[in-house]
DNA sequence: ATGGTGGCGCGGCCA
């Protein structure tokens, strides 16, 4: 079983490389983030012709989260308790057995704003939905933009970083109490090129430089770690014109 | 350095 997960920022833009994409790589589940498209809008006929059907929840301009997949996905949650949240920006539910939990975690701006404040409190309410998802199903794995860098081997110049938002500590540490429910990070179970990421600012040649940041995750519980054969970032997609800035990260299960 | 680029949508916000 293979799942990916991929910020598109804007579907609408994005949709031929999607397209493109899914025929190369053949995902089980895709899970993307910044769809930038209300429900009305979401590409439901071309992904159908693809062989995917989607699960969607989308909002105006910002945002927006979809699984793509395969087969039908069950049971789909998109509010979780004690998170009153506008924002579009979680989708749960089962594929294949496995219940997967799509986020694009909040910013945050700027470490000590109100969005930051914000990060850390969406990120507390959702782990604690988490936990009460590993109550009810043994095989779970969290995807998505993160908005975080698990650690220095995540940034491109940590000194410069140190601190900054998606590097703080009280961010690694709200990504470390996630963890501590059982996850592990997949692309860490695998020896990797150093220097890889899987965000480049558009800005100043970042992408060709390398100079990026490491925060699109997929964190299986270990168990189905343990199962897990490979996880890597595609870059190929940020090379095309007008990209993303975000490159696919995509991991396989012996499922 | 408060910019640099991109998306949305047409000014300013967000990333």
């Amino acid at each position: 079983m293979k799942i990916a997960t991929w910020n598109v920022n804007s579907l609408n833009v994005r949709l031929p490389h999607v397209l493109d994409w899914l025929a190369t790589q053949a995902p089980d589940v895709l899970a993307l983030q910044e769809t930038k498209l209300t429900d009305d809008k979401f590409p439901v006929e071309a992904l159908a012709a693809a062989g995917y059907r989607a699960l969607f929840a989308g909002q105006k301009t910002y945002n927006g989260v979809a699984l793509l997949t395969r087969e039908a996905a069950t049971d789909p949650l998109t509010d979780i308790p004690d998170l009153d949240d506008p924002d579009r920006r979680i989708l749960i539910a089962t594929v294949g057995g496995v219940r997967v939990v799509n986020l694009y975690v909040v910013n945050g701006q700027e470490v000590g704003s109100e969005k930051y404040a914000y990060k850390l409190e969406w990120l507390r309410a959702v782990t604690a939905h988490v936990a009460r998802e590993l109550e009810q199903h043994r095989d779970l794995v969290v995807v998505g933009d993160f908005n975080i860098t698990p650690d220095d081997r995540d940034v491109h110049d940590p000194d410069a970083w140190r601190e900054r938002i998606l590097c703080s500590t009280p961010e690694r540490e709200a990504l470390g109490r996630l963890l501590a429910l059982g996850l592990t990070d997949a692309f860490r179970l695998f020896e990797q090129a150093p220097a890889s990421f899987s965000w480049w600012d558009y800005r100043q040649g970042a992408f060709r430089r390398n100079l990026g940041l490491r925060i699109d995750l997929v964190l299986p519980t270990t168990a189905l770690g343990g199962r897990c054969t490979g996880c890597t970032v595609d870059t190929a997609p940020r090379r095309l014109e007008r990209p993303s800035d975000h490159a696919p990260v995509v991991a396989e299960f012996d499922l």
